[in-house]
DNA sequence: ATGGTCGAGTATCGA
C-alpha cells in the first residue's frame, strides 16, 4: 500500500498539480492538508474520475483536510473524536482505508513562541493522542500523516541557528511529537534516510527552494505493525519544481501489508 | 539592501 501526504496550499490553486501527482504517482491513500475548501466546494468528480473517493472536512477560507482513497473510505470522523474538546479548525479527519486507521493532520502553526497560537498548537498535538487512543490503537495498522508544522531534530532544518527562539523547532513543540512517538509511531521516513538536507517544506519567498533552504515538517508516522513493513519512503521534490507549486512537496510511503 | 512570495479575497491576514 503506498500512503501518501501532501500540503496543497490551496486545492483550488492546486488542482491540476494533485490531478497530475496522482495520475503518476499512484498512492492508494492520498492525505492533503489546506485544502482551503468548504466541503460544499470540494471538486469530488475530479478525484472519482481518477478513482479516489475522498473524505474532506474543511470550511472555506483556511485549513481543510481530506483523505483520498482507491482502496475503500470508511468510518469517517471529522475533526477530534466525540467526547474530547471540539477543534476550532477544520485541522484533521480520520477514516478506514483498507483495514488502515488513517488520519490527515493539520497542525496549527504557532505562529510565535510568545503568541496564544503556540498554546493552542500544544493544546492540539496532546488531543491528538488522545483522539487516537479513543479510535484506534498503536497495536493496529495507523497512519497519522500531514503538515506536523515541527521539525523533530536540528537535521530537520536547513540551519538551525535561523531558528532559536522560534516555533516549530522549540523544545515543547518536539517533547509533543515525541509524545505521540511514544505512543507507538514511527517517524517513517526518517527510520530509513538518516542523511540531513532532507526537506518537505520551503518557503516561497526568497528562493529558498533553489538554494535548499527547507524544513522537514510533514510526516507519515507509522503504528509498528506498519513501520516494520515498509519498503522504501520518497519526497517527491519534482512535485515542487515548475508551475504553481505548492510549498510542499508531496511525501508517501511503501508499505508490505500482510 | 535585513526584503524577497504566495493564496485567501479585494484590505490585509496567514504561512
Amino acid at each position: 500500500m503506498r500512503i501518501a501526504t501532501w500540503n496543497v496550499n490551496s486545492l483550488k490553486a492546486r488542482l491540476s498539480r494533485v490531478e497530475e501527482w496522482l495520475s503518476y504517482a499512484k498512492p492508494d491513500v492520498l492525505c492533503m492538508q489546506e485544502t482551503k475548501l468548504a466541503d460544499t466546494a470540494f471538486p469530488h468528480m475530479a478525484f472519482e474520475a481518477l478513482g479516489y473517493e475522498v473524505a474532506h472536512h474543511g470550511d472555506g477560507r483556511w485549513n481543510g483536510v481530506a483523505i483520498c482513497s482507491r482502496v475503500g473510505i470508511d468510518d469517517v470522523v471529522n475533526g477530534f473524536a466525540s467526547g474530547l474538546d471540539a477543534d476550532r479548525d477544520t485541522r484533521l479527519v480520520t477514516a478506514n482505508c483498507g483495514g488502515v486507521s488513517v488520519t490527515s493532520v493539520y497542525v496549527p502553526n504557532g505562529r510565535s513562541l510568545e503568541d496564544e497560537h503556540y498554546q493552542y498548537k500544544l493544546a492540539w498535538l496532546a488531543t491528538l493522542e488522545e483522539h487516537l487512543s479513543a479510535v484506534t490503537a498503536p497495536d493496529r495498522p495507523v497512519a497519522v500523516c500531514g503538515d506536523f508544522n515541527v521539525a523533530p531534530e536540528g537535521r530537520d532544518v536547513w540551519d538551525e541557528s535561523k531558528f532559536v527562539g522560534t516555533t516549530h523547532t522549540s523544545e515543547p513543540e518536539r517533547q509533543a511529537l515525541a509524545k505521540l512517538e511514544k505512543w507507538g509511531l514511527h517517524d517513517a521516513f526518517r527510520e530509513h534516510y538518516p542523511d540531513d538536507g532532507l526537506y518537505t517544506y520551503w518557503d516561497y519567498r526568497a528562493g529558498d527552494f533553489h538554494e535548499h533552504r527547507g524544513m522537514r515538517i510533514d510526516l507519515l508516522l507509522l503504528s509498528a505493525p506498519l513501520a516494520g513493513a515498509v519498503e522504501w519512503a520518497l519526497v517527491d521534490r519534482n512535485a515542487r519544481k515548475g508551475k504553481l507549486p505548492s510549498d510542499h512537496a508531496p511525501l508517501f510511503v511503501d508499505v508490505a501489508l500482510p
